[in-house]
DNA sequence: CCAAATCCTAGCTGAGAACCGGGGTATACT
DNA sequence: AGTATACCCCGGTTCTCAGCTAGGATTTGG
């Protein structure tokens, strides 16, 4: 993701070889994690030669978290049911639980890739000095 | 626990056979988890007939953080190595991570047993009006 | 001693993440 | 049009791990 929000702005589309080739990933799998992304809007593909992906939005209005939710198969359903069967003491539990569940969403919120690029380049910056 | 918070009250140590009936937890399971709690000092354990466990200190000494750090077998390392490897773009987006961990956990520090205890008493209450 | 309880160690199982492969479809370029 | 290049879809494999099961050793109260 942080690849393409560098593309973004140079208006030219990604392709599964080059991200692959970039952070070590089998590139058959990225597939499937871009297909997630895709599904979800993240980002959008173009099909043919000289295709690609590129993101749906701009990057300052993609938060991690939206990002991490998504491969990560949000499903926070399914709790009406045990809904009727829980306990008190998981109900007293899981009320706790979510609330820092939202603590921590909140964070991840804030942090969009815009954000997650600029820091990459200063930390690549710094590297650059250490090795002078 | 909060069964065994309830106990403390009384002195009197809990039996895996009484915890694992009140929560339809299998017995031999239940036996492993209260062993991981006790090596990490959150319970303490009578051993051979009349035995049982109890907590290793007070209600409201214990947070809900401990407890799940506990079960959930909390490796904060084995990142040593890795950060060596560490590409510059999982650096900056496992910062955010870590920050958005780390609000969780302190809403999770700040509960504690005994305020789940009351919780939990509140709540059958609630229940019993609503059975009227 | 004996019954009752915890303690120790090893293995089983189902679900999900990570990963691979074959074949299909759309698009740009010549 | 034809072809190479990419994305698209679906099914299967491998590996990990929480949840769970099993057998036997050890300690303690009566």
């Amino acid at each position: 993701m942080l690849e393409m929000a560098d593309s973004y702005q140079r208006a030219e589309p990604m392709q599964i070889r080059q991200l692959a080739a970039l952070h070590n990933i089998p590139d058959r799998y990225l597939e499937q994690l871009l297909a997630t992304l895709r599904r979800a809007g993240l980002i959008r593909s173009q099909r043919g030669a000289k295709g690609g992906y590129l993101l749906g939005r701009e990057p300052w209005q993609i938060t991690l978290l939206e990002v991490i939710d998504c491969i990560e198969g949000l499903e926070a359903k399914a709790g009406e049911k045990s809904l009727t069967t829980e306990t008190v003491e998981r109900a007293v539990v899981r009320e706790t639980w979510q609330e820092a569940c939202q603590a921590a969403n909140t964070v991840l919120q804030r942090c969009t890739l815009k954000d997650l690029c600029e820091r990459r380049q200063i930390k690549q910056q710094l590297d650059v000095m250490y090795y002078i």
